[in-house]
DNA sequence: GAAAGTACGTGGTTATTACCACCAAATGAA
DNA sequence: TTCATTTGGTGGTAATAACCACGTACTTTC
């Protein structure tokens, strides 16, 4: 690996060369090439590792259950993706990440970063990696929430909401940790529109549901 | 302070006695009690500190410039708030934090840990207080969106987007960076949509704009 | 400066949702 | 059990937003 290529990168800020080296080596650096269309990760994936385009350029995006395809956000060259989840290293994705034209990928194993520091450091180097668990868990509810909500009708929603669920326990059947005021708050739509929804889409043959228990009903 | 206090709260996880004590000294640690009612934090306000609850419990809410409250969330005994402000340092608050009982709360000054930190330690210390830097970063882009998606109607959402706006910018006369389709699809309405609103807006005299120059007109 | 393109707004229509009033089933306490 | 409370669902209506077609003004380009 040259340093080079990732002086600039916000995660080498303010570095010197010799420590790069250094950060480099023990986050276990590794260069891939993917071509255009090929998946880096795929949802239902765990990954210990981040990424960080090196040259060319992915996106993330969304692929449901119901064959449903969605593009979040671009990455270009300097840009990295995955850190929340290579950070705490044993949360699913619920996105995939595609190359979006023949590109240049730098892993970098950012998993145990802060609990290895944990060990040895000081109270500073604790308190502060501390803050990361923290702030990244608090990012990944954020970014979920936000991903549920985005769906401008609530049928939308819900699917969103269930997929990601479907993904992370990777069963049509699934059990739901809210009651239906709940999940109308999280999805920020009215309780009894949400119910009204639910009931359509058991008509439709979409899923069925018993109180917090639902099942995607297979097409 | 005692140390008993604070030893079960994730900030101070996996750090001995000895280490909480200093830690405790290091971030400036300072207790100040107060009353049902009373603010700790106002909107405008900038912070280097975060907040820890020691006893007691808080409330967040949004109070916008047309006099319109709402309460985001709650923080119980044990729980943290405006860390996030309190490591960027020098965010503008857009909320308002109240003690929502007689409570005990604990300021630990975030701000500068990473940088101070940087100047010292391995790379491994610059990696991670480079990542929190990151994550706090995503984190306030992320509510502030989320905030601001939330309002039901394309009104509501216009206000609470312009508030925040009035906050930072401590001006009637406001910017946006977006056009008309950026900040329809910031807010997550439709383009159409938000003209004809911002329309009737202007109608009701809640505000003037041209182009992407606003003014919050005085009531 | 003409032509093409971009940005913004408006009218009209339809789809969707919020809101209200209400009911039924499930839960839980006395 | 019985009564009260909580939780989930339905019907109907009004409000709201999405969607489409289109016009106008402002920009950019040659």
């Amino acid at each position: 690996m040259d340093v080079n290529k990732v002086r600039n990168t916000v995660i080498f800020n303010g570095m010197t060369d010799g420590e790069i080296e250094a950060a480099l080596k023990g986050l276990k650096a590794s260069e891939k090439k993917y071509e255009k269309g090929e998946a880096i990760f795929l949802a239902g994936d765990t990954t210990s590792r981040m990424g960080l385009v090196l040259s060319g350029s992915v996106t993330i995006e969304s692929n449901d259950v119901w064959g449903n395809r969605m593009i979040l956000s671009h990455v270009e060259e300097g840009g990295f993706f995955a850190e929340t989840y290579g950070l705490l290293g044993d949360e699913i994705m619920l996105v995939d990440v595609i190359a979006n034209e023949d590109s240049e990928i730098l892993f970098l194993t950012v998993k145990n970063l802060t609990s290895k520091v944990s060990d040895e450091g000081t109270w500073v180097i604790k308190a502060v990696s501390n803050l990361l668990s923290i702030s990244a868990q608090k990012n990944l509810m954020l970014s979920g929430r936000s991903f549920h909500t985005s769906p401008k009708t609530i049928r939308d929603r819900v699917m969103s909401y269930l997929n990601s669920l479907y993904i992370k326990q990777k069963s049509r059947e699934i059990v739901i940790p809210f009651d239906r005021q709940q999940l109308a708050d999280y999805l920020n739509v009215e309780r009894t529109a949400l119910s009204k929804e639910l009931g359509k889409m058991r008509d439709d043959g979409l899923i069925s549901f018993k109180k917090n228990r639902f099942t995607i009903e297979e097409t």
